[in-house]
DNA sequence: GTCTATACTTGGATAGAC
DNA sequence: GTCTATCCAAGTATAGAC
C-alpha cells in the first residue's frame, strides 16, 4: 500500500504498474493480483487508506481551531503535510487517471464524497454567526475550497515549488484576521442579499 | 491534432496512445512518429495548439469586459466553452501525466506560463483603483484563480456535473455586483494593511 | 506521405512449484 | 503467501513498399 502511494506520487497514474509497485515494495509482481485481484483494485485500496487517514487528521485539526484565522493556519499545516507525503497527489492522479479506465470515475468520486461533506461541514461552522452566511452557501464554498486545494497541489507538484500556495495561505490568514477585527460590522446582517 | 485533443479528453493521458490517436484520426499509427517523432511530442504539440487557441480567446473576452461583473460573466462563458471542448481537460491530463515521463513536467510548465501571465495581468487590471489592490498581490490572486479553474474542471469532469462550478460563477458575479455597488467605501484605501 | 509489416518492450494476469 | 515462469495484449518505434 505504501509502495502504491509512493509510486502514484512519483510516477503518476500511468507509471504505477504492478511491476513498479512490486519493485518499490521489494516483492513479486504477482502478489498484487493475489491480494487485490487487479492493479485498479490496489489503487482504489490505496486511495481508501489515504482518504481515511487524512480525513481523521483533518477532523482533529479543525476541531482544535476556534476562529477563522486558526482554521486557515491549521489548513496550511495540513496542506504542507499533504504535499510532503504526496496524499493529494494520489487523489489528483486518481482523478486524472479515472478517464482512462471505465468505471473508475464513479469509484473515485465515491471516495471523494466524504471529503466534500467534511469541507461543507467545516465551512458551515466557519460561516455560522457571520454575515457571510447570507452571501454564500457552505456547500458552494466547500466545492470551491476542494477544487482550489486540488489545483494548488497540482501546480505545486508540477513546478516543484510550493511557495505560491503557501503565500496564499499566509494571505488568507491575514485577511481572515482583518475580517475578524472588523467584527462583521461592515456588512449588515439584516439585508437579504442572498438570492 | 484534433484526434489527440479528443483522446486526451475522453481517454485520459494513459489512454492516449499512438494507436488510439490514429484510430480517431482515421489514419495509420506510424504517422504519429513520422510527423511528430514521438507520442510525447504530439501531446505537447496539441497542448501548444490548445494553449494558443484559448489564450487569444481569453484575451478577446477580457478586453470586452469593463467591470468585475462583466469579467466574471465572461469567465463563465469561456469556462463553459472549455468544458464543452475539453480544453482544460487536456491541460489537467498533461499536468497529471507529466509525473510519468521524465522531462515532461518542465515542458508542460513552460506552456502554462503564458496563462499565468495572462491571469496576473487580468487580475492587475481588475484590482487597479480598488481598495483590494492593498490587500492582495495580483500574482497571488492569479495563482489562486488558475488553481481554482483547474480544480473546478477536474471535479466537473469526474462527476460529469458542471452545476456546482456554474453555481460558483453565478455567486461570484453576484458578489462582484455587490462590491461594485458598495463602491469601495467600506475599506479605506489609506490603511497600509498589506504586509 | 501513407501504408504494411515487424522488432522490441512493458504491462496485466494466471498456473504451478515451494 | 510468495516465488518463478509464462501467456497474451498493447504500446513505441522503425524499415521498407507504394
Amino acid at each position: 500500500m505504501a509502495a502504491t502511494i509512493e509510486a502514484l506520487r512519483e510516477e503518476g497514474f500511468s507509471g504505477t504498474s504492478a511491476r513498479e509497485i512490486a519493485r518499490r515494495a521489494g516483492c513479486n509482481q504477482g502478489l498484487v493480483f493475489y491480494h487485490f485481484g487487479s492493479v485498479t483494485n490496489l489503487l482504489l485500496a490505496a486511495l481508501d487508506e489515504v482518504s481515511a487517514l487524512r480525513l481523521t487528521r483533518y477532523q482533529d485539526a479543525v476541531e482544535g481551531a476556534h476562529d477563522v484565522g486558526q482554521l486557515v493556519a491549521t489548513a496550511e499545516s495540513v496542506f504542507v503535510e499533504d504535499l510532503d507525503a504526496g496524499y493529494i497527489s494520489v487523489l489528483a492522479e486518481m482523478i486524472a487517471g479515472a478517464s482512462s479506465t471505465p468505471g473508475l470515475g464513479a469509484e473515485v468520486a465515491a471516495r471523494i464524497a466524504p471529503w466534500r461533506r467534511f469541507a461543507a461541514d467545516a465551512m458551515r461552522d466557519m460561516l455560522a454567526d457571520t454575515p457571510f452566511s447570507q452571501l454564500v452557501a457552505p456547500e458552494e464554498l466547500a466545492h470551491a475550497v476542494v477544487a482550489l486545494y486540488l489545483g494548488l497541489e497540482m501546480l505545486a507538484h508540477l513546478d516543484g515549488d510550493r511557495a505560491p500556495a503557501l503565500a496564499l495561505f499566509e494571505r488568507a490568514r491575514q485577511i481572515a484576521g482583518l475580517l475578524g477585527a472588523l467584527g462583521g460590522v461592515s456588512v449588515a446582517k439584516e439585508e437579504p442579499w442572498a438570492r
